[in-house]
DNA sequence: GTGAAAGCGCTAACAA
DNA sequence: TTGTTAGCGCTTTCAC
């Protein structure tokens, strides 16, 4: 058996063409090849209407749930196609119908991003409520991969359309609507169409966690922000800087550091700032990668919980209750509902003028955000 | 402006009607209204073909990408599809060749569980290497969910699909298979089905972790586990089980408890031992959720980091490493990798042999995971 | 309750 | 380089 492992993997290696560190069992073939079976093609409608003895439109009725149809002849096209192993073809379905497809398209920029994870989560469980499935793709916030996946899906004739959108302008968008499929914006807004849109309120999520910190006694409060043309960055970070502006804690400015958009870029700000002449007392974290960068330079750089900086984070992550961490927090699941239920209200009443939601955020004291600055001022 | 909100929402409220907690901002409609366009019929290449003035197949060519057009035709069928605002119809498409989608299916069991969130976004980079896009859709660990969903993305000719199973016999993904469509099964083996697979070596998993507490001087070594059904959950504890055998720890079984998979689930079957008869003095955790359980048990239980139960966890997730937290890592994204690389292999070459992958596992040590015993035994 | 014919929008084979 | 013809597998009329 081989031994537990040598180190971290090279990182991407392109294409791994040999087995590297991992074992290869090869399967004992058994006594049933498959070479023996038909080749790949396909069981169709006709060769089931054929099996048993009906038409062809007969046969579309039983398999397409359709009534008026008796319950013997049912029967026997029904154990006909599962004799045969019969599949619909579902483009040919789509085709001749002229309907849509019975999925929704949901289109993200990260899928490890546990916020994200924690929308799609709920947008697919609500989607299943209403029989439709969830087709998740991402766009890895790249705003070309995310038109080309748009363009796909509507080509595809999917449903409808949830976006987390990375591009900056949604014009192209309107095309797709025109085509009858109803676009969402999720957690970032629509800009140059119109469409429907849920949000959440990050000006007021980047006010509360200044104040918060503010209301402490803090004064030389930094800020960690995500990539700057975010729409929720630069909301958040307007809300932080409504609140610094109002306190007259001096050049609060200098302490901001924007544009890291994983754990390590921000980890980077974080040093940085922590070895600046300024060092900060308090951070507010723009998101939760940011939240967990700054925890981890904190950890390591002060052992004793009590005399670290303080810290508001954003997002309220699964691992936020463990760590003490005060958090910005909201509701990444009604976010997803809310999609839904636009999608769908506009799937039935398309002219409807478009809505657009903002949802509450809200303070989670745990204690990180309650430290209060070193009395050394 | 609202509040900074009021509590935790109605946990999972049906149907959300009215607007409740959120803020409706009604878009005022601008001067453009969509109702002078034409009705939502789609635009077709024989439009197209006429508009250009060439014939159906020449916009056909000209539109599939494929060689042999004249470079001004070319141009012209290009110009009239652009302004027509033309979106090839990919049921069509796919009717008239006898082709497969562009994109391989992924059915995994939860979105939320950053392990398979990793092996997703892994999954998406290395398919979009190959010019083919992902289809990602989660089965709430549902088997009956799994199967329609696997149906319905074979029934869309898919080119390939990739399985994290939550079914305990694959007999049926035969049918598909015999289609032509690749499927591969990553995390969980494939059972009752020759199949490709990439698994992790829990079994070593499980019997690392134990050896590794056990060398500690541990004895009473507590299992938190994951269902039983669990393939990986079987094999980890079969593995903890070899080890805790050897060791002759003692009547160890007592405190096993599987069977939760989720974090508030796994922490009730910690509280249950740490006010038991016999308290653990170390644990090991099956997955990343029971990892995170017993860590919001342990901190909140022994305030002192010092005094703590030890504790051994799965999966190397994000938050390890400012807890401290000792893991058992091993590579997703290697897996999703190798994943790619099995299905697309055998797209290329149908009736290889199947392959079976077992990826290695190793210790990360973070001091979680160190902790002697009490000395008081 | 059942069936015949037409055609959804596109591509494959072949011809010109 | 371009066009013609014949379907792909299904659903929709509309008839019986």
């Amino acid at each position: 058996m081989h031994t537990s492992g040598s180190g971290r993997p090279a990182a991407h290696s392109p294409r791994p063409a040999a087995p590297g560190g991992a074992r290869v069992a090869g399967t004992p073939s058994p006594a049933t090849p498959q070479a023996a079976l038909p080749p790949a093609r396909r069981v169709t409608l006709a060769q089931v209407a054929r099996a048993s003895d009906v038409s062809l439109k007969t046969a579309s009725r039983v398999l397409g749930g359709e009534p008026h149809v008796a319950s013997a002849t049912r029967e026997r096209v029904l154990a006909a196609a599962r004799s045969l192993g019969y599949q619909r073809n579902t483009a040919a379905s789509l085709l001749a119908s002229g309907r849509r497809a019975d999925y929704l398209g949901l289109i993200t920029g990260d899928l490890t991003n546990p916020f994200y994870a924690a929308l799609a989560q709920e947008i697919e469980e609500s989607t299943r409520v209403h029989h439709l499935r969830l087709n998740l793709s991402s766009s890895g916030e790249s705003p070309e991969t995310e038109w080309e996946l748009a363009r796909s899906l509507s080509d595809q004739r999917c449903r409808a359309l949830i976006v987390v959108s990375s591009m900056s302008d949604h014009a192209g968008y309107g095309e797709l609507q025109r085509t009858g499929m109803p676009v969402v914006f999720v957690d970032r807004p629509a800009r140059g169409v119109e469409a429907d849109s849920v949000v959440l309120d990050n000006v007021r999520g980047g006010q509360l966690a200044a104040e918060h910190l503010l209301a402490q006694g803090h004064r030389d409060i930094a800020y960690i922000g995500d990539y700057d043309w975010l729409p929720t960055q630069r909301e958040r970070f307007e809300g932080f800087a409504r609140a610094m502006g109002r306190s007259g804690a001096g050049p609060w400015r200098d302490l901001v550091r924007t544009g890291a958009h994983d754990v390590p870029g921000a980890r980077e700000a974080v040093q940085d700032l922590l070895s600046g002449a300024r060092a900060p007392s308090a951070f507010v974290a723009g998101n939760n990668r940011s939240s967990l960068a700054v925890l981890q330079e904190l950890v390591s750089r002060f052992p004793q919980p009590a005399s670290r900086p303080a810290i508001v984070g954003f997002d309220d992550v699964e691992w936020a209750e463990v760590l003490g961490l005060t958090v910005i927090a909201h509701e990444a699941g009604e976010m997803g509902r809310r999609a839904v239920d636009l999608v769908l209200g506009r799937l039935g009443n398309p002219d409807r003028a478009p809505v657009s939601l903002v949802l509450p955020v809200r303070v989670i004291a745990r204690g990180s955000g309650e430290l209060a600055p070193p009395p050394t001022r």
